[in-house]
DNA sequence: ATTGACCAAATTTTCGAAAATGCTCTGATG
DNA sequence: CATCAGAGCATTTTCGAAAATTTGGTCAAT
C-alpha cells in the first residue's frame, strides 16, 4: 500500500527497511486494492506466478503482512487474507479519531521549521497529482502521497510509539478507503479538505485541526459504508 | 518473553501462531533478559550456535522480532538489538497509562462470567508461583503468568485494536522490567499489588482500578530507573 | 447412517549451498 | 598527511529441493 519503512516498531532509533520489498508491497497492493478477497487462501504457487520470488522470500513477505494485520495464519496452516468487517472498521475508526486528535494537538504545540516545510511540500505533491488526469501514475502514487501528507501533519508529535500506532491504523484504513474507491464513480474532491486541514495546522489552531480531522476521518468511513456492498450486510 | 500469539495484529478474527516459535521466543528471551545488549549486532553464526535453526528460519525469527520492535535492521545490513533508553521508556509508560485506563474502564463496564473466572484463575497461578521458591521453573513461567493476568483484567474491553496496542507496549515494558529484575537483590512483593488490582476490577470499581493500575505501572518504572545503571546516564 | 482409522495428494516448512551485497584493509595519488 | 580506488573477506540474501505436516477421501466397523 505504501510503507516506506514496513512495520517498524519504534524503539527510539530510526525506521528501517526490510528485504523483499517489492514482494511485500506487491502483495499488499493486491490485498488493499481488493484483487484478493478477504478470507481468501493465499497459495504459494499462485503468488509465485503473479509476483516472482522463491518460497523463502514469499514466506517472509507474507509474514511481514501478518505483522501488519493484512494477512492471517495459524501454525502449519496456510495464509489467508485478513477478513474485513464493519465491526473492524468501526474499531479502527474510533481509535483513529482518538490518536489523530492526540498527535495533531501534540504536533501543533511543538513548532518547527522543517516540519512546516514538509507539510507544505507534501500537500503540494498531493494536490498536484490530484489535478493531473494521469491515470496510470495516479493509482500507484496516490496512496503514497496521501500517506505522506497525513504523516507530515502529525510527525512533530513527541511520542514515537503513538505515531507508530497511528500509522498502523492509517494503513489499515487505507484498505477500506481503497475498497470504497473501487465502487465509486466520480472521484471525491481531495483538494479542499486537505488544504483546509493543512491551513489549520499551520495556523496552530488546535481546535479547528481536530475538528477537520474528525470530519475527514468520518467522511471517509461514511463513504465506504455507503459504497461497499459486501460491508453493508457482512458480519464476520 | 511470553507471547502466545506473536505480533498478530487483530483484524477481527482470532490470533494466530507463526512457525519457528521456539526460535522467536528463544531470541526474544535473550534480548528481554539482557543476554544480548542493546545495539549489539546479531550475527547469524552466533545465533545459530546458541539456538538451532537454519539461515532461513533464523531470518524469519529476526524479522518477527523486528515487527515486535525488539530488533532493528536496515535493508541488506545486519540485525541489531533495539536500543533501550529513558526516553523510550517514558514514551512507553505514558501510553501504557492511557491505554490501561481505557481498557480497564471498558472491560469493567462489560460484565462477563468467563471473564471473571479467567481473572481469578490467572491470579491464582500468579501468586501460587510467586510463593514457590522453585527457581528453575519460576524464571521461565513468571513473565507468562504475569502477562496472562494483566491481559485477563482488560480482555473484556470492546476494542481488539486497542487491546492489541496495549499488548505490544506491555511486552516492550517487559523488557525494561526484566532489566530491573536483573539488578535487584530481593524480589518485590508481587502478590498484594496484583490481588488489590484484581479485587478492584471484580468489584467494578473503575476509579480504584485505574488508580491502582497507574500505581502499578509507575512503580515498575521507578524501580527500573533506580536499579539499572545503563539507563541512568544513557541518552541514545 | 455415523464414526473412526488409514492412506494418498497437496501444501507448507525447513534446510544448507550458491549468489549477491556490504565492509575493511591495502596501496596509490593529490 | 589526507583521500580515494580496488581487491579480498565477511555476512547477508536468495533459491529450489527435501522433509514434515495437514487435508481430503476411502473403507471398514459400530
Amino acid at each position: 500500500m505504501s510503507n516506506d519503512a514496513p512495520t517498524s516498531a519504534p524503539g527510539n532509533g530510526s525506521g528501517q527497511a526490510v528485504a523483499g520489498f517489492e514482494l511485500v508491497s506487491g502483495i499488499r497492493e493486491a490485498i488493499v486494492s481488493g484483487t484478493f478477497d478477504p478470507r481468501q487462501k493465499l497459495k504459494f504457487e499462485e503468488l509465485r506466478a503473479r509476483f516472482g520470488g522463491s518460497m523463502g522470500s514469499l514466506r517472509e513477505a507474507l509474514l511481514q503482512l501478518v505483522s501488519e494485520g493484512l494477512v492471517r495464519t495459524e501454525a502449519n496452516r496456510s495464509f489467508t487474507v485478513a477478513p474485513a468487517s464493519v465491526a473492524d472498521l468501526n474499531d479502527i475508526t474510533e481509535l483513529r479519531l482518538q490518536f489523530e486528535r492526540q498527535t495533531v494537538t501534540d504536533a501543533i504545540q511543538r513548532v518547527g521549521d522543517t516540519w512546516e516545510a514538509e507539510i507544505v511540500a507534501s500537500l503540494h505533491l498531493l494536490v498536484k497529482q490530484a489535478s493531473a488526469a494521469d491515470g496510470g501514475t495516479r493509482s500507484q502514487a496516490r496512496p503514497v502521497r496521501h500517506r505522506r501528507f497525513h504523516h507530515a501533519l502529525v510527525a512533530a508529535c513527541g511520542s514515537p510509539w503513538l505515531l507508530h500506532f497511528r500509522g498502523v491504523l492509517f494503513d489499515q484504513a487505507e484498505r477500506y478507503r481503497s475498497l470504497g474507491r473501487l465502487y465509486r464513480r466520480e472521484p471525491r474532491d481531495v483538494v479542499v479538505g486537505h488544504r483546509a486541514l493543512a491551513d489549520a495546522v499551520l495556523a496552530r489552531d488546535v481546535a479547528l485541526a481536530c475538528e477537520l480531522s474528525e470530519l475527514h476521518i468520518r467522511g471517509t468511513v461514511r463513504n465506504v459504508m455507503a459504497n461497499v456492498p459486501e460491508l453493508k450486510a457482512a458480519v464476520s
